[in-house]
DNA sequence: AAACCGGGGCG
DNA sequence: CGCCCAGGTTT
């Protein structure tokens, strides 16, 4: 993990979000200079960082505040005010929408929501609908098993729960369907109670604002992403908070490209800072694929053609002409053998294929002067080309340019 | 053609 | 309890 910036850095931040020019979408938060009207037990429980700023400049804003106060500026000024789950809040359009909201973006999810809530407008009205009619309405959306779940958490609000989607986290959180961030996600936005939610977007978000590297699915770097949503969510405004930390994903700190001279942080952001947005959030690594081995045989004759012979339906490569392979070097001269007269093999440079699935550690044997075995003559599944010929054969890209590099044969 | 993504489920 | 996968769509 980078490490964000020092005491410095922080002063700056200070400077920075006092200093945002007219003109640039921040004249509000300007105009505005913060004053602190009470601390929250987050600021009360900041990072040691914080209280070295704060004993320094007791009468300034914490970077806590910094954060979610230069977000909240640009909320209410580039911010979505209108989507429909926002008006009204309520607990149920707000479970709706997200997990919709999981699965498909916000374009998209507006128009299934509005049928979904005209037709089923409370909580009840969902879990007294049977199923089909349910998944009717998801119908477009895909993982219908998200509806499925949808669909019994009403169940069983109205069993447990008297009818409404419980207020208490764990409660929430036990419901199908529901974890720790769409809870957290339904408490902040329609009950306005201080809870982090860590979706794609936030994930983003803070592993670029904190320069966190490795793969925000691996258990530590979630962990800290967590802290760090935790300490950055304010106890004011807080269903405006998550609902700005999720635009800012969607609409600029985007995958590729990110707007950063848009970005409220940036000025404080360590990944802008070092470059790094396009590293960051780091990709889920390639999960650990095996690697094989095979001998490719380069039977060459005094023409120079080649023995090509067609791959079978199954596996790689199906159908495409390629060389004859072998599991290692000695199956590969008696296989040799048995196509052609030869006398002697030179090892060109081995090389590794990546598919999807595997690798392929690739060991070519080139053998000069092979004399075709009357025996076994061309068919449709085998023959010697002449290399001239090969641009009209499918064959395997590292095939091709395997024998399109070839070295000129040693005369004897 | 791969990346995406909160939660469920399995080991 | 932690790791892995499902499931359509997007880049």
């Amino acid at each position: 993990m980078v490490e964000p910036t020092g005491q410095s850095g922080w002063a700056a931040a200070l400077r920075t979000a006092r200093q945002w020019p007219v003109g640039n979408g921040h004249a509000r938060y300007r105009q505005r200079p913060h004053r602190r009207t009470q601390r929250t037990n987050r600021q009360r429980s900041a990072g040691r960082r914080d209280q070295c700023t704060r004993s320094r400049q007791s009468h300034r804003p914490t970077t806590v505040t910094i954060f979610a106060e230069a977000l909240l500026a640009w909320f209410d000024r580039h911010g979505r005010h209108d989507l429909p789950w926002q008006h009204p809040r309520d607990a149920y359009r707000v479970w709706l929408s997200e997990i919709m909201l999981q699965q498909t973006q916000v374009v998209t999810v507006i128009p299934y929501f509005q049928r979904f809530i005209e037709r089923l407008p409370a909580l009840g009205d969902l879990a007294a609908a049977d199923e089909d009619t349910v998944l009717a309405l998801w119908s477009g959306l895909g993982y219908y098993r998200r509806a499925r779940f949808l669909h019994k958490a009403a169940q069983l609000c109205i069993e447990r729960h008297g009818g409404e989607l419980p207020r208490e986290f764990d409660a929430l959180a036990a419901l199908p369907g529901i974890g720790r961030s769409t809870a957290g996600a339904i408490l902040a936005q329609a009950h306005g109670l201080r809870f982090p939610i860590l979706d794609g977007n936030v994930k983003r978000v803070l592993t670029r604002f904190h320069g966190i590297a490795g793969h925000p699915g691996e258990r530590e770097v979630e962990k800290q992403l967590w802290q760090r949503a935790d300490a950055h969510t304010p106890a004011r405004r807080t269903a405006d908070y998550t609902q700005a930390i999720m635009d800012l994903g969607a609409t600029v700190c985007v995958r590729t490209r990110p707007q950063c001279p848009a970005c409220p942080m940036h000025g404080e952001c360590v990944a802008h800072r070092d470059d790094l947005t396009g590293q960051l959030p780091t990709p889920k690594p390639g999960k650990a694929i095996p690697t094989r081995s095979t001998v490719m045989l380069i039977l060459r004759d005094d023409e120079g053609r080649v023995l090509l012979q067609r791959r079978g339906a199954q596996g790689v490569w199906s159908g495409l002409w390629s060389l004859p392979e072998a599991e290692n070097a000695d199956h590969a001269w008696r296989e040799a053998q048995r196509n052609a007269h030869i006398d002697d093999a030179q090892s060109l440079t081995p090389f590794i294929h990546v598919f999807s699935h595997y690798r392929l550690h690739i060991q070519p044997l080139l053998f000069d002067r092979a004399a075709p075995a009357l025996a076994i003559g061309d068919n449709d599944d085998r023959r010697w080309f002449a290399l001239a010929e090969l641009s009209a054969l499918g064959l395997p890209a590292p095939v091709r340019s395997l024998l399109t590099a070839l070295p000129e044969p040693i005369e004897p």
